[in-house]
DNA sequence: CTCAATCCCGACGAAACTACTCGGGATTGA
DNA sequence: TCAATCCCGAGTAGTTTCGTCGGGATTGAG
């Protein structure tokens, strides 16, 4: 995603040079832009000089979209998931008092995914590695 | 360590009882609590009669403690552990960009599991389960 | 003193997951 | 027409997690 945000405007970027960029396995990189794709963060273009490119601007894609995409729902245990489609009751449920804390924990992952963008993490070309700017958090608040 | 919380103050609990307590099988949790021992969160007390118990008071016992020495430093990626005995630098350091993020959310999970203590878990016998009070935190601002 | 209840320890094993491979098909620009 | 791409589903090696197994050391109770 990071490489796919520096080429962003430049039209789309076939895996084989992103593959090539990175050092990954293009067999691989199909794989996870396939999850990309069907959560809409990537576009593809099919045929001779096609590739992926971004959906949007790299600074209105949330880095919790990108983890949430490539891993599912984020959470540190299964009686934690925040979508109710994937909610699964452990059977240990009734007795156990830990959920809350694996509640606060997933909030507190996926506040810090999406208090950064991918904006934040592709270097611009000419300015060293800046700290990111943006913010649009506030939900960190424990209680 | 619920269950050694529960049994605060009189004495040490046998494995046997917490397993049967948990429904976790003995030999598992010997193996669990030998890190937790090591860590100096639990004391155990060999021979008959024997058995563990909190080494502290539950409210003196963050829950990070507790993650940790089960599970060792806790990050996201190998690249942004805290502890620099763990440290492994990953091949690709040098073009990668993302490592800010794990660092984040890296904090944002200590933080969070520490902002919570083992009494903040333990079921009071006659009150419901009350949400927590304990805050210690004040290590979540994002930037 | 003896013995049963306990902790202590190291090695082993199965199931699940992660990161990756493979082979072939569909689409499209040159 | 054909090569460069994306598309798709199945397979697989290595690691990790969760748990088993067998036996040894320590100690309170009778």
């Amino acid at each position: 995603m990071v490489q796919l945000g520096r080429h962003f405007g430049t039209g789309p970027a076939s895996l084989a040079e992103v593959a090539a960029d990175e050092d990954l396995p293009r067999a691989y990189l199909e794989q996870l832009v396939t999850s990309l794709r069907d959560a809409g963060l990537v576009r593809s273009t099919r045929g001779a000089r096609g590739g992926y490119e971004l959906a949007r601007d790299p600074a209105e894609i949330r880095m919790g979209e990108v983890l949430r995409a490539l891993e599912g729902p984020l959470a540190p245990m299964i009686c934690a998931t925040a979508d109710p489609e994937h909610a699964t009751t452990c059977d240990r449920s009734a007795r156990c008092t830990v959920n809350v804390l694996w509640v606060r924990v997933r909030d507190a992952v996926n506040s810090a995914l999406d208090s950064m963008t991918l904006a934040d993490l592709v270097p611009e070309p000419g300015a060293p590695t800046t700290l990111p700017t943006t913010t649009l958090t506030g939900a960190l608040t424990p209680s």
